[in-house]
DNA sequence: CTAATATATGAATATATGCACATATGAGCA
DNA sequence: TGCTCATATGTGCATATATTCATATATTAG
């Protein structure tokens, strides 16, 4: 499919610290070019955990308050609390107050659409 | 945007485990019929970290023998072959071996489509 | 076979992280 | 004001995880 290496000149050992060092100019190249990949990969920690998953799962349903959630998570509310602090914090949920209670729901699109990636990679494996 | 929660009855109490409960129900019956959520934490649990993300993002350029991302990572040999075993066993990426070095390339197209869905997320922020 | 090289693996350590507990904040109501 | 309820936050602990060093495996060359 892709490109296959090309052994540069016949040469291709690694003795301590070259290989194919054009090709790996070529790619630091491009990927430099990119936003910081640490942001992409705190971004992807959020959701790799199950309780945050399983909260984002839920909002891309219906938006929920606190006590909604420590419910369908059979979790004690401080815990829920707390991942839900660090979701709100990278903006991937919101909170409307109404009253004494708090309603949370996804941030935007974006999120429910990383979601469905995930699943359908899931579903096509 | 998306439907507003009707109080219940004006009934929105939260003494201890019941507040939407017809909601909760619902969203529950909903997520119960997806796949494992648990499964998705840890798929995307690979994608949180900044060592796998970066490896991941170089193999979405070309593939690339270890030797050549510990160049390109500046990383010690031992780390990156831990870090390739995790996304290997996870299906992510695939290796190659041709004589003593080992090639390795992401999995499928899904891969880069989960990095584009993350990289298009932060770039619109 | 032995030597050399690229990669893989095991064990140990340091760091990160999620949850429980206690407590604080904040809103609504008597 | 004082009280109650929903939520937020600080701290400590227990666990998970990434990196390092040392070493094993695999392939090729001689």
């Amino acid at each position: 499919m892709g490109n296959a290496i090309p052994d540069v000149n016949g040469f291709d050992v690694c003795s301590v610290s070259s290989i194919h060092q054009d090709l790996v100019d070529t790619v630091r190249l491009q990927m430099t070019a990119r936003p910081a990949l640490t942001e992409l990969a705190d971004f992807y920690k959020l959701f790799g955990d199950s309780t945050r998953i399983r909260i984002l799962a839920a909002l891309s349903h219906s938006e929920l308050c606190v006590c909604d959630l420590c419910v369908l998570l059979k979790m004690k509310q401080p815990a829920v609390s707390h991942q839900l602090r660090v979701l709100k914090q990278a903006r991937i949920v919101k909170s409307r107050r109404e009253g004494k209670v708090v309603f949370y729901a996804l941030g935007d699109d974006h999120i429910r659409k990383v979601l469905d990636v995930g699943l359908e990679h899931l579903s096509e494996r």
